[in-house]
DNA sequence: CTACCAATCTGGTAGGACCAGATCAAGGCG
DNA sequence: CGCCTTGATCTGGTCCTACCAGATTGGTAG
């Protein structure tokens, strides 16, 4: 959202969450005035008020009138739209948060699938089946298959016909935008993606359950422990980087 | 968040989001310019601007600078925190996200208690004994059960030790405050849900995740079928009022 | 009918102003 | 010396005006 038009408002947003983790603030914690925020970060001070309305909604900080700005929670604790936004504007997560996603991700995953096998209608499969042949043709070509393996993912997990699943798998599909992107680097890994996708578009099919959850548990913890391979030779370099 | 306190933002938040269903606006269909909305919501351009920020942030509208306002998704389709926002302004979900929330909230949460038994530490159940039994005293003397269940459901998810899990669980709860509201108003429930509340506390103290899993998936669809029942005596009142 | 140009509209940003409650320090009173 | 009143100051909430530059659009000239 953000990443994409860098505007002073998205910088202020990332600039305060920079303030907030530079100055170790915790919860409770008060954060400099509008007006001295906006000389910091040299915008407006109506940019540092979008600033903060969006950080408002998201729960991170508590604008209270004629007292202050106050930090609602740890910027670890927010919510998933706020790691999100951290990865949209480049922000680096810890190696636990990391593990996290992952987890929940195959959990949430594992019984999306099993209801996609339940419920999955011609539809779906033929939309899981025009995905798919995108996805080969971006796996020849080698482009970016980023977005189009979120776009599977998602795809398939609307196939259970519950869009709040869809919406809670979102934000986990979206964090880890920046893995994704230099895990789909390597070829030999796009071209075993494909065929994973297949799988899983067969054991839906098939209303395969036992072999769906499976398939899926294994397609994500062993990317995800490819990502790490990746991120221990990749040394320093930030995650999340979009 | 925008609930507790009405500001100009949070009606604009608002007003925004009637005009869009009111109007019946879908994907990629353009709102009237800022100058415009600030005259109809009679409030300043720059109230506008923040309401569009937090709309923006939360992926529903989209700002193309030198164009105009235009909506990202169909309202249906906004992520959890829009629906989370929608709930803190009243505004109603239909009977199928409600049970999309129900389902979602049972599959995660039994995932999360499955975790929970297996990684609890003596801190957490420390922490759910306490939870327990403030939860039994405002059982007594019969005062507002809601948060205090989101609280304790919230505290064993976070006994799965995966943070991730409760910032995705927290959303599924909130946004059915509303109904919890209305929910606890029977002594009767109440009660039951002090010893429902105890059994899930037993399960994990005991490691049981057979019991646990089928403890939660029953406490959370009783819970719905309740509220079905309640909502259907109560005819036309909306849901999710806060 | 087409091509081009100018008026208009749009979001992005800037800067100033006022309000009223919160905060805090100085001063006065006991 | 300590407590309480009081006033200056600070804060977020809101409003207003203004300018910029690209997008849009309408009309005019060819």
């Amino acid at each position: 959202m953000f990443a994409a038009v860098s505007t002073e408002t998205s910088d202020a947003v990332r600039k305060t969450l920079e303030f907030v983790r530079h100055h170790r603030l915790s919860k409770g914690d008060r954060l400099p005035s509008e007006r001295d925020l906006s000389e910091r970060f040299g915008v407006t001070r109506g940019s540092v008020r979008e600033a903060l309305a969006v950080l408002d909604a998201m729960r991170i900080t508590e604008r209270k009138p004629k007292s202050g700005i106050y930090l609602r929670n740890e910027l670890e604790d927010s919510g998933l739209d706020a790691l999100v936004l951290q990865a949209d504007l480049g922000l680096p997560f810890d190696a636990q948060v990391t593990r996290d996603v992952t987890e929940a991700r195959i959990l949430c995953e594992e019984q999306a699938f099993r209801l996609a096998c339940q419920r999955r209608t011609d539809a779906d499969l033929a939309k899981l089946d025009q995905l798919l042949d995108t996805y080969a043709a971006l796996v020849a070509n080698g482009s970016n298959l980023a977005d189009e393996d979120v776009a599977f993912h998602l795809a398939v997990v609307a196939a259970s016909q519950n869009r709040v699943l869809v919406r809670t798998l979102t934000p986990l599909m979206l964090m880890s935008t920046g893995w994704r992107r230099r895990y789909f680097a390597s070829a030999e890994i796009r071209q075993r993606s494909l065929i994973d996708h297949r799988a899983f578009v067969v054991a839906i099919e098939a209303r395969d359950e036992a072999t769906a959850t499976m398939l899926v548990h294994r397609h994500v913890q062993t990317a995800a422990e490819d990502v790490r391979a990746l991120a221990e030779q990749g040394a320093t370099d930030s995650d999340s980087k979009d």
